[in-house]
DNA sequence: GATGAATGAGTTTTCATTCAT
DNA sequence: TATGAATGAAAACTCATTCAT
């Protein structure tokens, strides 16, 4: 439920190149040999990816398309609708890639932490991201939109729910990690609309009090 | 911050009549039936309006789109484009009045509240209100979402919080309406998501320590 | 075939009401009296014909629509129709006045000529009219390209030119103005267009040759 | 400043195919037809300018729409907007291979010109081209109203200026070439609006008068 | 008489997707 | 393998015109 930006798409993690997308209607060359002519770009596939996902937090999904995207990649239009199937694919596997991401930017923000109070003064920061933490959350607030339509993207919202509220549980119980994780996603949206954001403070006292004894 | 749905607007689900009019003038004779064109419809431009948030409630934003409208609002696709300037203007007043309505409906769900029980209790119906809820719900997001990007949105979601906020806060004082205000929005949009909703009881735990005396 | 702009709009000259235009369907009221609420403003269809001009001399004939003009002169768009049965008869209309209106403007401009030196001053000045002429020189382009297309603007060009060309004839006989109006206007085109004019010194060596003897 | 007729323009008339291609993919047997969309069309480009030009000519640059101009290529809608970005961007290039056109045509002419007499003799085939070079005359107008508006045309208009006047003053020197220019511009403009021609003698006058010793 | 509302046709433009190469 | 060309569908928007009032 936690976001912060991604590494920039240098160099990733080398995704596995099977091609689920692209021309599955297409004749079989004879032999099926598999050329590899491809090797000159081996991360296109990622670099259009991570296109996808600064157009979504730029322009909203409304405003996704596939040549806004292949413009913000750098490849040509054919480039993109051959690697993915679908637009819909594109998205559903860009947001599948920015839950991952998050995924580990989430679990890292908290492996020094040791102490209650350094916990609280992460989850501080984490609403105070200010820029920094915008586009991901902005994504975050996309994907869950979209999800609440596309029922295939709900396991999306249900992994990275879980991981965020497993990562919190190892410091506050499961039953709080579920009201931390509800608190912190109304302040950060908040905290992205306002024009006059909340105190550190009154961040770290609402957080105090969901993780102290019931009222 | 809160919303419940806005009552059914007028008779809809009669889709464009198709009226094959234009330039009939000098073929109807003196016996020429008298068709029943433009009948007269002043509130036209609200059930465009209501029409609008219909859309956009069910598609979102990014599925948002004149003629859908138009079919949801039985008129034809030129009266849309004829009483709103843009697709975006539309929107931004479809939005602006979503936010009029849902004030008034916020401000009467605490209107015979009397005693903290039934104050929580309110929170608690409206964080399980289910899919009555479930409109009004998606509009207050998509609304923040195209906020995010549309300044000139800003304002409606400002009007909104502070809307809510004030109502909230004649039970909590204003700090805390704004803490319960966050946790509201964070429960609210976890419960249009998930598939195993939360307990009640864990609602109302949640929203008492967030109301209790500091942890 | 020359152009200066024509009086401002203010008090024209009354127009005889004939109202061919507009509401030609309508199925006339009982008894057909001329109930005279219209005096309250008497000008409005000069008024309309005088923003036609303004816009087509601005936007061209391609954008000229009922919209700008109604917009130009301050009418509501339901006025320009009802005053003109169609957008190509308010063409037609508004060309027709700029005719008339252009051959007493060209008259005017030699009613003080008494000597050649004079007379070609006359012309010298025309073609470097500068700003001042723009507005009818344009009108007088795009008149005789609709007219190209549009018969039933012929007549109007061939006033025109007959116009000019009399009372250019009497200075000059009626070959002299044929050969001085074809002259005139590809000077005038091209003063319209050039960035690097031409001195009035070659304008008047060349209207010069064209009424001296024969090379 | 000079235009005669292009070569017709590949094959035309016909029109649109009607291609209901799309989406056939699954359910193309093993034995399914080849349709033959997409043929191979290198200068489909040019095919449209040219179209793009004759639809001016005809209809004048305010009756040209995308759908004239695929429909006098033979293309389908989404071909031209393929190909250009916007109508204006269609219209430009469009002018300008006019121009460039014209400009060959022009020069060749006077390829075989040696003597005044022959010289004078083309000029007058000019003015009397008759309907063979109405169309190069029409767009030859257009382009300069449409300049008149558009900035970004005057560049083609000097260039034609510049390149006829050339052409001439190789005949008459520069200020001959100038008058020559106008002259023959509105001599053609009248040629084309008038129903009683000058006779050719008229013509060849007004020429040697412009061409001979100042009056 | 005059006008705001209304509408169907048509405009420019965008776009997902297909396909020949 | 990869991509530029191509295209049908549909988007937003414009507009001449009609008509109830």
């Amino acid at each position: 439920m936690l976001h912060s930006d991604p590494p920039p798409p240098g160099p990733p993690e080398e995704e596995t190149p099977e091609e689920t997308a692209g021309g599955e209607c297409r004749a079989a060359g004879p032999g099926g040999g598999r050329r590899r002519t491809r090797r000159n770009d081996p991360d296109r596939r990622t670099r259009i990816l991570d296109a996808a996902l600064d157009v979504i937090a730029e322009y909203g999904v409304a405003g996704t398309t596939h040549r806004h995207i292949a413009a913000r990649a750098g490849v040509p239009l054919g480039s993109v609708t051959y690697h993915f199937a679908s637009l819909n694919d594109l998205q559903a596997q860009a947001f599948a890639r920015h839950v991952e991401q998050q995924a580990t930017v989430f679990e890292d923000l908290f492996k020094d932490v040791a102490t209650h109070e350094q916990f609280v003064d992460v989850l501080v920061d984490l609403v105070h991201g200010g820029p920094a933490r915008h586009r991901s959350a902005v994504l975050g607030f996309e994907l869950h939109l979209a999800a609440l339509r596309d029922p295939g993207l709900r396991s999306l919202t249900q992994t990275w729910t879980e991981g965020s509220r497993g990562v919190l549980a190892r410091f506050t119980g499961l039953d709080g990690a579920a009201r931390l994780d509800a608190l912190l996603e109304g302040m950060i949206l908040h905290a992205l609309l306002t024009t006059a954001p909340e105190s550190r403070e009154a961040t770290r006292d609402a957080i105090d009090r969901t993780l102290g004894p019931p009222g």
